[in-house]
DNA sequence: TTCAATGTTTAGAC
DNA sequence: GGTCTAAACATTGA
């Protein structure tokens, strides 16, 4: 699921929403969703903490608390936070409210409200995070593509590092460029009229430049969308993203081009799957 | 029924 | 070291 507009999207829904909250408990369906630490020792730690912010920095959303500690969650491939106020339903398969079977964690909050987290394939995780460990925790993660950091400069100096990877690839490593994911890569390149598996050092000067434009561009129109669901994003009030109708490639094989009419192609590139124009990608 | 696919990350192999 | 594969896991659709 989510890259860096679904999980900035999910950070304003639930900023709205959690600031100023207080963590009575988090309740463990599935322990490991703690990866390797204890519920016990996480629960002594966030008890009556107050919410004071909620961040997001690549794919990583993290609940600040007034302690000095942050709530940092990872919700990899299927992961979804779910808000469920007080009062009021909450629309996710099955009978509003409820927990689903795939619920691994719920936080409850002093005045009732709750936030679950579901994981159909558990593969995400809940960390807490002293304040002072954050930048050896992130030191791996490049810079945010849509921070001013991001420079054509700088991402012309990372193409050069890296003559020989596939531009697809390339756009994927989260050491070079954060929040990019398989959908946004396949999307930017397609904007760029560049195919994905052509190497690095083969693209352009007018290419490069494209495709740094497009990246930023894409992003940030899915963000005003509310993101990309495909199968199980959904936004914190369990909506889902309304990006998936802008997708001009991802998960469109078999469909007809929109510029110019030829079947979108999808392989597997890396592991990963990929879709691509052959027409107007070269 | 069986197999391959799924939006991520990373340890381990070469 | 760079680069690639497989694995963490559950479900769905061909």
């Amino acid at each position: 699921m989510p890259e860096l507009p679904e999980v900035e999207t999910l950070r304003r829904d639930l900023a709205r929403v959690v600031i100023g909250k207080i963590i009575s408990h988090a309740e463990f369906l599935w322990v490991k969703s703690l990866h390797f630490s204890l519920p016990k020792k996480f629960n002594a730690q966030i008890k009556n903490q107050k919410i004071i912010s909620v961040e997001r920095r690549a794919k990583i959303l993290n609940f600040e608390l007034l302690n000095n500690f942050k709530i940092a969650v990872h919700l990899k491939m299927t992961g979804q936070l779910i808000y469920k106020p007080t009062k009021g339903k909450l629309v996710i398969g099955g009978h509003p409210g409820d927990p689903t079977k795939h619920t691994r964690v719920i936080f409850h909050f002093t005045d009732g409200s709750k936030l679950y987290f579901n994981d159909l394939r558990k593969f995400g995780w809940i960390k807490l995070i002293p304040n002072g460990d954050w930048p050896k925790f992130t030191a791996h993660l490049g810079p945010e593509p849509l921070e001013k950091n991001f420079t054509l400069k700088y991402f012309e100096s990372i193409l050069t590092k890296h003559p020989k990877k596939k531009i697809k690839q390339f756009l994927l490593d989260q050491t070079l460029i954060s929040g990019i994911g398989n959908i946004y890569a396949d999307e930017s390149l397609f904007a760029s009229k560049v195919l994905p598996s052509r190497t690095v050092n083969k693209l352009n000067e007018s290419e490069i430049n494209l495709l740094y434009q497009n990246i930023k561009k894409i992003l940030k129109l899915a963000i005003t969308k509310g993101g990309t669901s495909i199968r199980d994003y959904r936004r914190a009030g369990g909506e889902e993203g309304g990006f998936a109708k802008f997708l001009k490639v991802y998960d469109r094989a078999g469909d007809k081009c929109l510029t110019c009419a030829k079947m979108i192609q999808k392989v597997k590139q890396n592991g990963r799957g990929t879709h691509f124009c052959p027409t107007c990608q070269k």
